[in-house]
DNA sequence: TAGTATTATTGTATGTAGTACACAAAATGA
DNA sequence: TCATTTTGTGTACTACATACAATAATACTA
């Protein structure tokens, strides 16, 4: 018997962060059948002697130019006819970048690749839909125990942009004092003497996540979460 | 260029319990090489036009006997050489049922598919070591916020078995009072008028899931927390 | 059958953490 | 200089987690 032709695929849900559009989704227009022209997740089938996230890492630069700062196996579907074409299965991943690292590509309307709100994103190609809601169900969870929101804003920033990320991911309001009381008392930000006026009203102090303070809390078994 | 040979199977992680031995992994001993002899996780190739979710199923029931009550998808591994012979990426699953509906196959050690005890657990064959360690951590997260415990626990059961059950997967002491003050205050379990007892000592209620309320709370947003 | 061991049920006191607020301080712009 | 905006700091109240004790109902055994 002859091993069954399965095709094995990667796709990669990218969010990218403004404090002032919110969160967005890189999408990628198709240039060939099926779904010719129609917007995609980004991805591509599996090379032989390539690691699953090798190869999310390459179609990723390949067809957006984009290199994420943070990869995350998904979920894998595999349904019988999520391609038309043949059986494929894809090992679905999700990833997070700065999106003012690529700011070149984020805002060229007419390259094949493309920043969208997550709340206005237009029709998707097979299923990624249901990869997309997965993966926004994800980041909802994981941004409540894990610091990953910090793969989305810069290196520094004021506390008002991690508490506006924190609303615009989690979808609802959240008190300004409390959400900073509990957040410094985590204890892996440290609070730099710069501070930033933008624009109007008092300016605030520039934070920095401590990510080695966070992997040794994380080592010694002590929990984060908001 | 021909389609990337790369094979897919599927692999699960069946977990079982019992109040006396704690948690038990169900694996089967290999009949062919490599690791013939060896003792694995059940799993086996996934047929061309065949759901993922079918693939394990089959491969439970063809090499153990089992059909599962909970089965969810775990991760998908795919590193290079998992496999000595080929390519081979693995969608790994982790199930949990009542032992005890499978009496039959889980006390006889002549067959190849056999319960272990997860803190004596035998060589494992390919990158099975790796995979139980992801199932474990993920029972271990999961059980904090979904209540995934009662399937392995019978229909009816005395609250000790709960809160054993609890310590046992989270390998923590729990003060009985408090987890029972907390569970009840969830509002998801029905306490029953029978009484049980188990040899000695006071008979306690039975109590019994009541999955209707869970489901009615989970869809108003109301979430689950231990 | 009385006493002992074992397990279940119920309750309370205490501290910590979450929630809902109010007001002062530092900037901008009219 | 006054209104507006945004940040920084504080407080009262409530709810929940934690630690712990006393009583009730069964089995076992002497």
């Amino acid at each position: 018997m002859s091993a069954p032709t399965i095709r094995l695929a990667v796709d990669a849900v990218v969010f990218g962060y403004d404090p002032k559009d919110g969160i967005s989704v890189l999408l990628i227009q198709r240039k060939y059948d099926p779904f010719k022209g129609g917007w995609a997740i980004p991805g591509g089938l599996v090379l032989e002697n390539e690691n699953l996230e090798t190869a999310v890492e390459r179609e990723l630069e390949e067809e957006t130019g984009v290199k994420v700062d943070y990869l995350e196996q998904l979920y894998t579907f595999g349904e019988l006819n999520r391609d038309p074409r043949n059986r494929v299965v894809a090992v679905a991943y999700y990833g997070l970048v700065k999106k003012s690292d690529f700011h070149l590509y984020a805002s060229t309307d007419a390259d094949d690749a493309k920043w969208f709100n997550w709340t206005e994103l237009p029709e998707l190609a097979f299923d990624h839909v249901k990869i997309l809601e997965t993966a926004i169900e994800r980041l909802k969870g994981k941004i409540r125990y894990e610091p990953i929101g910090f793969e989305l804003l810069d290196d520094k920033f004021p506390f008002s942009d991690l508490h506006k990320l924190y609303e615009a991911i989690l979808e609802v309001d959240i008190d300004r004092r409390n959400f900073k009381k509990k957040f410094l008392q985590l204890d892996i930000l440290n609070e730099l003497d710069e501070k930033i006026s933008e624009g109007k009203g008092r300016p605030g102090s520039l934070f920095q996540f401590n990510s080695d303070r966070y992997f040794a809390m994380k080592k010694a078994g002590i929990n984060f979460e908001v």
